[in-house]
DNA sequence: AACCGCCTTAAAATGGGCTTAAAATATCGC
DNA sequence: GCGATATTTTAAGCCCATTTTAAGGCGGTT
């Protein structure tokens, strides 16, 4: 299990990684409420928790945001003194828990595992993200192109979904090593490259219209026109 | 909307009575456990409501015996005291939703609304689940591929049971073992893919379409095409 | 033309998943 | 309760898809 863990408050952020740790649940954490919606966007959690009060961008916003683009993983917010009026216009915005500060960690963590075993189908709505003639299905992790079905490798999706996710954007090398390899150094290889070519083996070879394009020096790009 | 209210004390059931049909919710009542289960099973409800300590029967194996035939409405449990042991308890039987009393009467109401937003659980009228030419009889725990039967071990039956309540999605190693064998943590065996080898050989071996398949990294699906 | 970045291909390394058999555990009939 | 049988779990080795490395060629840029 994995859960989103969006707060700024460094120390209660350590207290509840410990304590989720402890209990083999692993998390993520972000300071703010945009780097929060980046990674929420970018990885698929079991349930998000966030604090309602936020730098950057409030909690609510962020969960409308995430529902809006049909992202619908459970979320439980945290919000300091026991400000009901904010708690009605979280559970409004479609959250699905809510915790007032302070609470006992025992409680937090039963809320997380009762979102957490809801049938995941159910409740979402099958997110796939389109770019022309493309389709991804996160899913079920099926990628098409003009509606016939390419077999990807994890790598390969992963791949492709930055790409689908930023289309019409330049693309650097490094922030590809850095968003999808999860490095934040050079290694010095050409790993980005060869997958670039099993990519555009798979997705352009064969077509007329190619999509995955170079840009010298600079990075590669998602776009229809040459 | 419809909910059903289980609470010995008349007092409270007519507070909570008034208070949620001032909201347009439709209100159902039982004073135990018994009479609630009856309710329970005879009509379809948005939510329940249940007290925990109840006359006949407890909230939590009202609960149990609801689940395991199938009945997967949301329960919201109402608990005196902060006995957060009974929470606990009422978590892991599979409640939604906890509430201690003294509660506000808009905390509850906003609860039993962002329940009864969740899209209705697939009910299961019939005992039986099916895909492709697949066949599963929940009661007599038998199980058909084209209306041959095959014999299954409790654990191959509970696992191909998972797989056909989620066909088309992928399913993790992760959330077979918490879903059919119930261990959220990780075990570092090999049971699972000991488990799926048992079922391809019952269920795929001799047949040209396979039914089970592996998604590299990711996990199983249950799928027609290849 | 020379350099550098990118492409392509093939081969090596890695690690996840499959299979099998044996050990541990649970279940059933007596 | 006891032994026999069925089921579940552990363990080990192998296989192969995936990922990474490496090397040589091509092409754009200056």
């Amino acid at each position: 299990m994995k859960v989103l863990l969006i707060e700024d408050e460094p120390k209660m952020v350590r207290s509840l990684r410990r304590g989720l740790e402890e209990h083999l649940i692993e998390v993520d954490s972000a300071g703010d409420g945009l780097s929060g919606q980046a990674l929420a966007e970018r990885n698929e959690y079991s349930v998000i928790i966030s604090d309602v009060i936020l730098p950057g961008k409030s909690g609510i916003e962020l969960l409308q945001q995430l529902r809006s683009k049909g992202n619908c993983t459970p979320v439980i917010f945290l919000t300091a003194l026991d400000q009901t009026d904010d708690k009605v216009t979280g559970f409004e915005a479609g959250a699905d828990d809510y915790l007032t500060k302070p609470f006992e960690f025992r409680e937090l963590l039963m809320r997380v595992r009762a979102l957490a075993r809801r049938p995941v189908a159910t409740y979402q709505s099958s997110p796939s993200l389109r770019f022309a003639e493309l389709e991804m299905n996160l899913d079920t992790k099926e990628f098409f192109r003009e509606g016939q079905k390419i077999a990807l490798t994890p790598r390969e999706f992963s791949l492709m979904e930055y790409f689908l996710r930023h289309p019409g954007r330049i693309i650097s090398k490094n922030e590809i090593s850095e968003r999808v390899w999860n490095l934040n150094f050079d290694t010095g290889t050409n790993v980005i490259e060869v997958y670039v070519n099993f990519l555009r083996k798979k997705v352009d070879r064969g077509f007329d219209r190619k999509l995955i394009h170079t840009q010298f020096k600079t990075g590669y790009v998602l776009r229809e026109e040459n």
